[in-house]
DNA sequence: CTGAAAGCGCTAACAC
DNA sequence: GTGTTAGCGCTTTCAG
């Protein structure tokens, strides 16, 4: 009953097909070059055995491991999940395995180690998907340890020497504002994300802008920062409605916290949306199913993942094949789209 | 301006400190035999090169990769995105890095190719972090390609000769509905998951148990079977009211149902919790936000998968050391409890 | 304390 | 068509 414990090797592949392990390796290679009996006789034998070529050694070989590094956050977190979700999906298709580390907090700032492990580990490139927060993008500039290892970064403000994808938060936001506004509402309040998101301050850059641009009010008093979570909006939406007694909606900066605000709407009897309109951001799955139903941003997470790992599967076979690493850095932003629902409809169309 | 765009190798640092390879192997792995002027010398040039050595060569030499596979599915819902994360903390503070491998679907048969991976990769061992879901785990017993890797099941029904870590689904739907029948709810309604799913199974027959165990009436108009999400609970609710009028509970197997169960009471005037007691099951952030704030199951699905990686870090180490798999297989439940929040609150305590 | 030789599993380059 | 040799980057074993 006691079975092979330890994989077979090339080497005993060979010596049980009677051939050496080049003819062995060219047979698991699909090489032409090997006669149809030889080759025959030696796939009988790697079937028999379970033959698995080590992709370790090969990997040593080719100095390549067709393995992807992603570094993330928030994992719990529906966006960051969903990212991750569309980064698998490509880098399945397109052959590469996936090697992903999650920092215990959005803004590490020393990322060193990760980095080591990931050159130690030869990655073939790296997708850095943990969003820009704080001075958390500041080792890019310091630190060489890169070494040239194709690299992309996601959700950050673009810089002209990395490849950076990102969805547009600032026209997504200002789809929300723009919409409110259409809809006849004028003193629109803004539930911001932590200020010390790149995300957060585009969005709310664009809830301004907007009011701006159709000489509505946007003031100080008019705003309040949140931290994405429900129970800050909770408070914030308190906060708002004493300080802007006048406000008729609210864009806030992700659904979580606009759930705060129906909620609180809900116990205010303040009617929604004929006396307050609600837009939210995200398009978490649960929000078509509040009450009332949520009118939010879709931001297609899953499709920055993918955007990324295609983008750097093209970025690692230039650095191969051309021997230099001037693949033009670019930066590709995607457009999200707004989903109209019952929280922002004051006039029936 | 160029810079070095192939890292260095041993062999490179060894000669620009004017050693051999083994001593400056023995350097970066501290060994106390170098001598300490030697010692700075190697560790000089290390740091003036960046060396980095490769963990590559030296899984080939040791046969171990510190590396564990990790498969998952529907990463994009929170329960397995948390279980990820779980994963991931205990894989770092155990000092292994992750390869994940994300299923396009839950009832996936064919894992021949996802193993065949893991095998060539050499991962140390194996977390199947998918729930059991139809015939999902059929492959277990005829395959023997997992070559007496290491692995750890997530989520099924435990079998002897496997090592298995999950929550106690029934236990914690057996909470939920007996808090309903603490608060006087006579006629408690389900909208189950997919049966398919075990976890549903046992969520289902814990609402059966406890009602049958109270004298309760659990029939077959009173439930309907859902699909996890929103949409299906909304149908759900719907066809439960039509058929069983007299309900005055419902006890869903997920938040996301239940959140549709109280957009339904709230359309229909029905008052929750006085004349609708609602619990649901997983506790997702948002469910204290909902209106009323959502009573439900917590079950530290983080901690599943730290568990899991814990038990198989064990197993590995056991499996190294003492030549032989025989480190006893083990079923580890862990147990859910209750949150008690306004849904479901009917008596004033 | 330090170095030389051998080899982990595989493949590229060259023989025959 | 097939085998032999050398070597990917590192560590182990054994000399000295």
């Amino acid at each position: 009953m006691s079975f092979q414990t330890r994989r077979p090797t090339i080497r005993q592949v060979a010596s049980a097909a009677g051939v050496s392990t080049q003819t062995v390796s060219r047979v698991m290679n699909k090489r032409p070059d090997v006669a149809a009996e030889t080759r025959q006789r030696v796939l009988d034998v790697i079937d028999q055995l379970g033959y698995q070529p080590s992709e370790v050694a090969r990997s040593l070989i080719h100095q390549r491991t067709y393995m992807i590094g992603v570094v993330t956050a928030g994992l719990k977190y529906t966006g960051p999940s969903r990212t991750i979700s569309g980064i698998t999906q490509a880098a399945e298709e397109n052959g590469y395995a996936l090697m992903i580390k999650e920092l215990p907090r959005f803004d590490v700032h020393n990322v060193e180690p990760i980095l080591k492990e990931f050159i130690s580990r030869h990655v073939d490139g790296i997708v850095w998907a943990v969003p820009e927060v704080g001075e958390n993008r500041d080792w890019v500039d310091q630190t060489p340890s890169l070494r040239g290892i194709p690299t992309v970064f996601l959700t950050m403000q673009p810089q002209a020497h990395l490849t950076v994808v990102s969805m547009d938060n600032y026209q997504g936001a200002r789809l929300a504002v723009e919409h409110l506004i259409a809809q006849g509402y004028e003193h629109i309040g803004h539930i911001s994300g932590p200020l010390d998101w790149w995300e957060a301050r585009q969005r709310m850059a664009a809830w301004k802008d907007a009011l701006q641009a159709h000489d509505l009010p946007a003031q100080d008093c008019h705003w309040v920062e949140g931290n994405w979570s429900s129970t800050s909006g909770a408070q914030a939406i308190q906060t708002l409605f004493n300080q802007y007694p006048q406000m008729d909606a609210v864009f806030a900066a992700n659904d979580q916290m606009a759930l705060s605000v129906l909620q609180a709407a809900q116990l205010r009897k303040i009617a929604v949306p004929q006396d307050l309109g609600v837009v939210g951001f995200d398009n978490i799955a649960e929000s078509a199913f509040f009450s009332p139903p949520l009118t939010t941003i879709q931001s297609n997470q899953d499709t920055v993942g993918q955007w990324a790992v295609e983008e750097l599967v093209k970025i690692i076979l230039a650095h191969r094949q051309e021997q230099q690493d001037t693949f033009a850095p670019k930066t590709i932003i995607l457009s999200p789209t707004i989903l109209i629902r019952q929280s922002s409809q004051r006039i029936q169309s």
